[in-house]
DNA sequence: ATTAAATGTTAGGAAATCTTACATGAAATT
DNA sequence: AATTTCATGTAAGATTTCCTAACATTTAAT
């Protein structure tokens, strides 16, 4: 797990990038994290500096935002699905060492199909994994 | 074949972030990029924005540097396995179309045993791959 | 009609990056 | 041994990007 999760979370995109990949304006951005929705690593001279993590989640809100959710229930939403897919993640774990190989061969034959992010939430549409691999 | 070139050629990452991740300094970087061992994209204020095969690149052009070989022969080498991999892509992708499910299962679980990156260059070390997915 | 929430816009300042030029150490060449 | 070349460091001055803070605007709820 912690492999997977620090390169996810690793800073490494600058605001303006992030606005091209989430289409969202810097001040909704910033508003964003005023409202503790996300949180940013910042540079020694304090720029952000965006994680796979921080964009994934952007997208997350933009697109609750679209169904007219607001702030506060956005945060509740981010936390719950949140605590789900570590629950979930832990099944998942747990299936895995507990599987034969002809189950495994399946599974992973599944995992591929799915862009290997079977396990994260995932009523966005616009998911970032388009980008990468 | 295009999907996966488009995200993976996406420019994403100023010149600070690419410092990090390869620990090569601005200067070595904008040096490689002036003998024409990359090409990252810009943006409007002529700031360079690197994608993810510039800095697999990059990382290839440490290792090469790190064997005594000159810009040169790193141009000449970048050509050739450039071309390596495209024809190999195109076996592999031929390869592909023809496979019974059964070898497909087994395909796919090579694939991701070796996280999707087995038929690019590989004599490098340090592979970008390490950082996503 | 008023208020609140989300976003736009502007201003002034600081950080990151740009190009250009010169400096330096190590290898190769003469 | 002296000179040249290659790869990199460093510095200066300009430009771009991003920062915060404040005020403006729009839309929806009261």
């Amino acid at each position: 797990m912690s492999g997977k999760e620090i390169r996810r979370s690793m800073p490494l995109f600058p605001i303006g990038t992030v606005m091209q990949l989430t289409e969202l304006s810097a001040r909704q951005i910033r508003y964003y994290e005023e409202h503790q929705l996300i949180s940013p690593a910042r540079t020694e001279g304090n720029r952000r500096l965006f994680s796979l993590n921080d964009i994934d989640r952007l997208l997350e809100i933009k697109d609750l935002i679209d169904q007219g959710i607001n702030m506060a229930g956005i945060k509740q939403l981010l936390l719950v699905k949140e605590q789900q897919s570590n629950i979930q993640e832990a099944h998942t774990e747990k299936a895995k060492r507990e599987l034969t190989d002809e189950q495994l061969r399946t599974l992973l034959r599944n995992e591929l199909m799915h862009l290997g992010r079977m396990n994260r939430s995932s009523l966005r549409q616009g998911d970032l994994s388009r980008f990468f691999h």
